[in-house]
DNA sequence: CTGAAAGCGCTAACAC
DNA sequence: GTGTTAGCGCTTTCAG
């Protein structure tokens, strides 16, 4: 250990003494609050250069009633799309002087429940749960009646707000695009592949599928849709089997970009060669939707905006500008036409 | 807000007022310490419950002079090896009954540097950094003299220790194994693109590529050799320019995953079938290695175990265990095979 | 412009 | 077994 010769962190007491002055005026030079005279600032600033001070953000918290941090709940930070929210979030709550805590519950709902009772409210002052599949939404009711901020970002039914101040996108919308998209390029027996249960967190993108598929007058089979993880695995698995029993369709809509990179490879190792045999269009657009041969064509989501409005609020919500029942809007999805993508064959 | 009729926090007085006993025992009864009787610990547990109390992390950590978070230093959670690595970092440290503290650098020196001086110390007891090319290395000398612990891991120099603690892995046998698997194929002219500058972060794994085609009594040209960024784009483009120049060569030693996959497209886009007409091989294995087409072959390197061992470490510095001088090895690299390799055309 | 007193919510040490 | 006293390091009154 380096306990041989290291300097024990000082207290803003001693860093007082040795400045020679209170601890109050020490406090009001390092913070810029109060007025204090030019030259007993110096003197000041010098004694915390000597010791090297630096004031102990739990103290302060504990006095100023205010957790130093903002928490973050995830599902599984492994998938790329999280990365990417939990960047923009972290650079914002910066913004606002908070640190981020993360808290990845790897999809085990206790993890999830034991972090929010821990750290919620005392060191962290508000939630951001990023939407999953097991939203405990109970526990954030809980939370709510405790008077601590909780935010869901990711959204995926604008007009079907949970009760939860939340920032939305409009999924059903971006399904759509997805979908006309191929129909656009010529395409009538589109399947679909859905990353989560029917009634699950995906139902929305479902629906913008369903919707557009009935616009056009084309008469879908249940057999067209399978319900399957979302994961680059579910993908796989769901694009093998849906390929199997029904290898006349010309294209897939598939609801997330991590398992459409799946599907794009169990089309490969089942011999169809991507686009001219089949297209395949998602949504979300995380990176390695673009690090993909063929590219994958997919509707882009506003990830960091996602991520920015839902700290925002969080922080409005704690200065009594935004109550439970907000919720906030994000820029429409927008179709990003990469290689997936192409007229079906013989049109 | 839910102001309207939201419960306070209560506070451990209060908590003891509810159940007619003295705030120690409520305390004493929340953690399992002192003794107890049966009888008053259940009206106290009741209490709790009633009043929906949870203990503050803040007062708690600043009266046991001890933070309540573990700090977690990387330069970029966008690439994949990082959530990989945080992951399990995360696990490990909430069995040492730590949350995690991202800090995501995002390749900027100084956001790096205001974190640690802010949260070292106060909001986190210890801090891990994930080796990445711009490691602060002052900047963490100066937290060792303030007698804060500090662990730098993913070290790649097992001989030449930072004079910080740090979890190493043999990155030079990593390349060694790489490069041999390519000469035992038959491959003779062998490029190498490297994700950092000459003596950079990769320097060990250029190394090994040195010294396994010096053994095999292959010449070597200057111009065979790319630095890049270790990144997607560099490794796209230093291949591209690479294999422009030198259009002969038959495989390619990449030193990371991440430049690898882009240079898997970036062959691709020049023409050449992988691994027909040229090999790839590199270090890490990330998620992302196995979901190519082809897969990618690499030497898989312990990341969950270099995460782990990075936070045991941190612990064990805490209590006296380890020094500064301490040096923790991990599992020996792995070759994990896959499609991008193969017996050069012709052979 | 500067300082002294009080206390944030909790636990360590000791008394009863 | 349980309660009392003291104080972690800081900021918020409010006097000077």
């Amino acid at each position: 250990m380096s306990s041989k010769h290291f300097t024990p962190a000082a207290t803003i007491r001693e860093v007082a003494e040795d400045a020679g002055v209170s601890v109050m005026t020490v406090s009001n030079v390092l913070r810029g609050r109060g007025r204090v005279g030019e030259e007993t600032r110096r003197r000041v600033l010098d004694a915390v250069q000597r010791q090297g001070y630096r004031p102990n953000l739990t103290a302060r918290a504990l006095v100023e009633r205010k957790a130093p941090t903002l928490a973050l709940m995830l599902s599984c930070i492994t998938n790329p799309f999280y990365p990417e929210f939990t960047l923009a979030a972290n650079l914002c709550a910066l913004k606002h002087e908070r640190h981020l805590l993360v808290c990845n519950t790897d999809h085990e709902a206790d993890r999830g429940t034991t972090f929010l009772q821990q750290v919620a409210g005392s060191l962290s002052d508000g939630v951001l749960v990023a939407n999953y599949g097991d939203l405990p939404i109970e526990d954030l009711r809980a939370l709510q009646r405790r008077g601590i901020p909780v935010v869901i970002s990711v959204w995926e039914l604008p007009d079907e707000p949970p009760g939860i101040a939340c920032v939305t996108f409009d999924a059903k919308g971006a399904a759509r695009i997805a979908v006309k998209h191929l129909i656009e390029l010529g395409h009538r027996r589109i399947g679909a592949i859905i990353g989560s249960p029917k009634n699950g967190i995906h139902s929305a993108r479902l629906a913008g599928y369903r919707e557009v598929m009935r616009e056009a007058k084309i008469r879908r089979v249940a057999a067209d849709e399978r319900f399957t993880e979302d994961s680059y695995d579910g993908g796989y698995q769901a694009a093998t089997d849906l390929l199997s029993s029904r290898p006349d369709l010309t294209a897939l809509f598939v609801s997330n970009d991590l398992p459409a990179l799946g599907v794009l490879n169990a089309a490969s190792d089942l011999g169809y060669a991507v686009p001219s045999d089949l297209s395949v269009v998602s949504i979300t657009d995380i990176v390695p939707a673009s690090q993909s041969r063929p590219g994958l064509t997919t509707v882009a989501i506003p990830t960091a905006e996602l991520a920015e409005k839902g700290i925002d609020l969080l922080i409005d919500l704690m200065n009594g500008k935004a109550t439970d029942t907000t919720v906030v809007h994000t820029s429409p999805p927008e179709l990003v036409i990469r290689g997936s993508t192409a007229a079906p064959a013989g049109s």
